[in-house]
DNA sequence: TATCTATATTGACGAATATCGATATACAAT
DNA sequence: ATTGTATATCGATATTCGTCAATATAGATA
């Protein structure tokens, strides 16, 4: 398994992690919420999350996000793609730009694992 | 600064992450939540708030929760210690045992963040 | 005191992560 | 086709992280 890129299975999170809960979760659910979790607990992949929200449209390009964030273009690519693939983000090419979208459903879905 | 643990400071968190926002988060705040974030972005730590939670008083002692984990008791002791010092979680000796109970107040810092 | 038990700390290891420069790819426009 | 721009991927590196065995510490009890 070596040098094989994990991808999360959207679905391994969606369904379970959302139900009433009467008792401790497992560790597959466990695990699951902390693949989500830690696809946010990054400082740059916040300012990400936190500039689309402000942004006109919750939308914008990796070309406006180096900037703000003082990172390369490639890292900025490289968080893109962790929110991306953590079912947070969508990403829609338009020409030459890639249009990065927050996913309401899937940010509801954090929040209401935390309670 | 090798081999120099770092402990997070409440403050850091406590008092800006709950303002409500206008404008993204700026690295400073983005990095203190990632903070918190960051103890709680692990399955076995999960594990840990989520047994705590259904426990009688909402606390138990290190030698309640290795068998749960299935992980050895250096083991949780340690991700207990990440949580404590996330102020996630409160420890508190009594003879030979140390109890660990959750700091609700904390937990809602970590929601309210997330909106 | 000595001993037993519960918990914490240390030291080591492999695995994962954040970052960048260099490069590849995709698309647009000449 | 060629050139230019925007984005993605690759390769390398330094750092952080999760885990355990071994050991240390703290407290209870004899």
């Amino acid at each position: 398994m070596v040098g094989v890129k994990k991808e999360i299975a959207l679905e391994d999170i969606s369904v379970r992690s959302t139900v009433n809960r009467t008792a401790p979760i497992d560790r597959v659910d466990a695990e699951s919420m902390a693949l989500i979790l830690k696809a946010v607990a990054d400082p740059a992949r916040l300012q990400l999350l936190s500039i689309l929200k402000y942004a006109p449209n919750q939308e914008a390009c990796v070309c406006d996000l180096t900037a703000p964030l003082g990172l390369s273009q490639p890292t900025v690519s490289h968080h893109l793609k962790v929110l991306a693939d953590a079912g947070l983000l969508t990403r829609e090419r338009r020409g030459s730009w890639a249009w990065f979208s927050l996913v309401p459903l899937r940010l509801n879905e954090l929040r209401s694992f935390l309670e």
